[in-house]
DNA sequence: AAGGGATTGTTAAAAAAATCACATAGGCGT
DNA sequence: ACGCCTATGTGATTTTTTTAACAATCCCTT
């Protein structure tokens, strides 16, 4: 059994692809899926679906394949996404207030609980029946509030004052969605969503890419 | 010379996150940064950065370092980032329309010149000057407008008709925002924008990745 | 209850990527 | 103009990740 090994972060973002593509199987009505079926959907190998799998536990069944819905359980409980996770988000901009409405998040168990920005235009103001705190005020609500994550949507400039904001109240992860680095400590995780990334992959797959993958 | 050799994804990725570094370093004054310094703010190896910039061409001057302007110049002409690329948004959503609003994405040299949406209420409404056109009509409109991009904001179980518009207008790539999976042929290069992949990942660090990294 | 068929879990091999180590070469001071 | 100093570019090495192969095992049918 390879569970008390080191995991490959490589096998962590898979984990989270594959509940995405089980939970549309499962809409479509498939109770069983082998690894090959699921290899397909997700555009992956095999045996990378079954050594991920692994990892965590024997979740499937020889000769017949993976319990659909036991296997997304199994999953989440595995990352640790089976539960509500409460979060906070700085910055109420055009991509901070669009994650606001987004409800997918709410979906998911992600609850935004706390809001904050620097703005005094913007302090005050309810979004979706929360108000808009004073960044600085930050540390001391969050504990208030229960936040363990802290969702950083400010202009690229400012998003070292706000991860600090976050990092004294103590919060542990951190996702960054300003086009902007952040420096924190070891024990802070820090994740990046950028889509500027991803257009100029895709720019340069259009480009020169053509002989690639 | 490694230039003519095959160029591992991974680079290409952190080409980009090489000039999102450089251009801050820039507005920060710098002039020349060794491949130490640009390893520190980028978080990863010196030698890695050495490599990934050789693939491209010997960009740096021994003893001295690279010079900013200069290497942002020539990463952004190997990325085939060094000029304008005309995109098309399908799905005028909240995250549709924060990325409709984002100053950045011009900025970037991504300029969306077509707004489509199949829903008929927001046919006809014009977004920062574009009218929003039926999504049938994208094949057609597409080629007039000379769009080289998608970006697909629509909820996910659209996503897919979606993007059969987007390869039926021939475009070339396509970035999708929303959580589903899309088939695509060869020679259309699709690239995910997945938020939860990463809230997941920051979960499960929490929970668990503690020894980990 | 026993054997067949199918798909997993896992070990071994291959491929890819990251890191190290150093020879190479440009700039700058003397 | 010469040599020293410094940081690059690159071949060798290590590590990590992916893929392949197959033995183990579970269900299902007879």
């Amino acid at each position: 059994m390879l569970r008390s090994e080191h995991i490959p972060r490589a096998t962590i973002k898979r984990l989270a692809l594959y509940v995405q593509v089980l939970e549309t199987l499962k809409r479509e009505g498939a109770e069983v899926i082998s690894s090959e079926l699921l290899a397909k959907a997700c555009d992956v190998n095999p045996s990378q679906i079954r050594k991920d799998l692994a990892y965590f536990g024997g979740f499937g069944v020889r000769g017949v394949g993976y319990y659909v819905q036991e296997l997304i359980t199994s999953i989440k409980q595995s990352l640790g996404v089976d539960r509500i996770w409460r979060a906070a988000l700085v910055g109420v901009g055009n991509l901070g207030k669009a994650l606001l409405r987004h409800q997918e998040f709410r979906r998911r168990g992600f609850h935004i609980v706390g809001i904050f920005d620097c703005d005094p235009f913007k302090i005050g103001e309810e979004i979706g029946g929360i108000e808009v705190i004073c960044s600085k005020r930050l540390p001391e609500k969050a504990g208030e509030l229960g936040v363990e994550i802290g969702l950083i949507t400010t202009p690229p400039e400012r998003a070292q004052r706000a991860a600090n904001y976050l990092i004294e109240a103590g919060i542990k992860g951190i996702v960054n969605f300003a086009p902007a680095r952040i420096a924190a400590p070891e024990h802070v995780c820090v994740e990046y969503v950028d889509f500027f990334h991803h257009l100029y992959n895709v720019a340069f797959n259009i480009t020169l890419g053509q002989s690639q993958r």
